[in-house]
DNA sequence: ACCGCTCACGTGAGCGTTCACGGAGACATT
DNA sequence: AATGTCTCCGTGAACGCTCACGTGAGCGGT
């Protein structure tokens, strides 16, 4: 139980600045004046450089902690042109696709001594939008995961160095990491194909269907199988939602129209542990009556029950590689000259399939 | 098959500071001299601001655009005093935990406009005492989750805004979120009794083992076994790293020493997930050879076969509150006026205990 | 007594914006 | 013709800090 206020805030009539008496900045010549010194010597003081005595030093310390003195980043970054910021663009903490890339990030952003300032846009397009636009004022590198043509074209035209994760198809001109999707599930579907599959589904994330990136997923999938000369029924492929529920619900349709399917080739791993959940819920046995196979390769994926098969994605290097590319950019390397960098999704036999 | 530039930057002899040729900045002075107008009208122009003929916004921006303008964040925040970023301070971005709590604290930053910068520490203590630091220098206010007291007494001592998430039994001084452990750690273990076990063994989580945090979780349970009357052998009490391997190890040796344990409670999920996963690897039946019960209310303990009883919190809401208070303390509040904010952990029967 | 050196500290400038003004010109009003 | 009122635009100042200097005191060596 916590005391209503917050409650308040939270919910209905919210203001978004509750209490306007904020208390004026404490600047280093306050300091300086306090303590009969000049700037210089706070300055030297707070930053521990040389020049100055022990006793004065000590004296300026004291003096700031009491007065509440920190300095302005603002003003210290305005002069000191080296305190870099990178913006990471997610659409959904809650999806344990994006911790891991987090992950990778945060630690060859902490190696740099980079700040990583995170967005999260739900892959929504208005949201998308917002944040490629918040990003050009308050960071000075950006590495995002964005799904909608037009804001990746709205920060690939600015002038901000801009790392895509997931560049899919796109020029070599635009940095970003491509994942290998055509490899990966191209690996997948022979695998399936091999083991004697020929009704094979597909659960699409129906993201993809009001965005305009092209979905080689689903494309990948009508190809091999034309490749392989298996007749695809249109009603195999399910758009689900990017969720575990969503990927109960999309099997729960699936097996209502065609209940003889004998495998799914999901969208990602959450979609194929909800299908596979909600599978055996209504009965089937996994793998025997369906098998099911995975796309990214969570941890997650070895605690349903079979283990799920998927394509594993170096999720972690992939945010490392994103913020390497950055750093290039930051450097000066113009964005033609990014050396390409792609991952390579492995197959990870597990049970499930 | 990423290029291998990639790969020598993150292994071996790793250089900080990559291509040192960065641009110089574009000024806002150069786009006004390049435009033939001043400053204030470039201003205007990029702040979308009246007080301009379109026409002359029109240029402005064009130009601005082609020569890479793009104004300075510390330049416009040292003048503008409104530019929030919050400092979010979490012990691992893979414990999922944390990526709920994030969700919360992004949530509610955004309602703000603040932003939000994160912090990895891994609960060690270097980096927390590291990233506590770093904390005054980049942000406004920090949310963080601590575990060394040393961290929290320098974080707390600084003059900044300052939120402890789960704040435990400190002083009500010192701002943050209570999480009712006790409250929560009852309604468990009398669950438990309340079904007939009465050899009830606790993994709990190692790092509190090095840290001075006081660990409630584990008081708790030798204060409520004492007050039912239930003997307590020490050995039932078996430390575990945080995670879904450490619950597996520990439960491991549990077994082998006290294989007649009828039920476990975890220091959290992950713990739980970990041991009732091996527990069954071992031929043990859950619930009936031995219940399992979670605290955290993860929602991958849903995945797991049973699906896991556990204590629920509201990691959202806990990131919220966080931030709420956070903005009262940004606006003046002082620290003991913050009202009292505790979360209540929720039993959660599924099917594990 | 002079030079030179070190140590501790201070001074002016500048980082790139925005804000509060002030002012010129065009046009309408008296 | 003088006055008022828009619209558009420019000018100092200020934001809080660090950097490159400059300076004076103290001290040992010649």
């Amino acid at each position: 139980m916590w005391a209503a206020r917050y409650a308040e805030g939270v919910q209905g009539g919210y203001s978004p600045n509750v209490p306007t008496n904020r208390k004026p900045r404490v600047t280093i010549d306050q300091v300086a004046q306090a303590t009969g010194v000049s700037r210089q010597t706070v300055s030297r003081a707070i930053n521990n450089k040389s020049e100055i005595d022990p006793e004065t030093r000590r004296r300026v310390l004291e003096a700031a902690q009491a007065m509440g003195y920190r300095p302005s980043r603002f003003a210290r970054g305005l002069v000191r042109q080296d305190l870099i910021t990178v913006g990471l663009v997610i659409a959904d903490v809650l999806n344990p696709f994006f911790p891991e890339v987090t992950a990778g990030v945060l630690e060859a952003a902490e190696r740099r001594g980079w700040q990583v300032v995170v967005y999260n846009t739900g892959s929504e397009r208005r949201k998308e939008l917002e944040v490629v636009d918040m990003l050009f004022d308050q960071v000075d590198a950006g590495v995002a995961f964005l799904l909608h043509h037009e804001a990746i074209a709205k920060a690939t035209a600015g002038n901000l160095p801009f790392v895509l994760l997931d560049k899919g198809g796109r020029a070599p001109a635009v940095p970003g990491v491509r994942i290998d999707f055509e490899g990966g599930a191209r690996r997948g579907l022979e695998y399936l194909i091999d083991r004697g599959h020929r009704r094979i589904a597909m659960l699409d994330d129906e993201a993809y269907l009001s965005a305009e990136a092209p979905n080689t997923r689903r494309e990948l999938y009508l190809k091999v199988m034309g490749e392989r000369g298996i007749p695809v029924d249109i009603d195999w492929i399910q758009p689900a939602h990017n969720s575990i529920d969503g990927g109960a619900v999309a099997m729960e349709r699936l097996l209502s129209a065609h209940r003889d399917v004998t495998a799914v080739f999901a969208y990602n791993d959450l979609i194929a542990i909800g299908a596979q959940l909600r599978a055996r819920a209504l009965g089937l046995r996994v793998p025997e009556d369906c098998a099911f196979l995975g796309f990214d390769g969570l941890s997650i994926g070895e605690l349903v029950e079979p283990p799920l098969t998927t394509l594993h994605i170096d999720k972690r290097r992939l945010g490392e590689i994103a913020v390497e590319q950055a750093a290039l950019l930051l450097g000066g390397m113009s964005e033609d000259e990014i050396p390409e960098a792609v991952i390579e999704p492995q197959l990870v036999v597990r049970a499930s399939a």
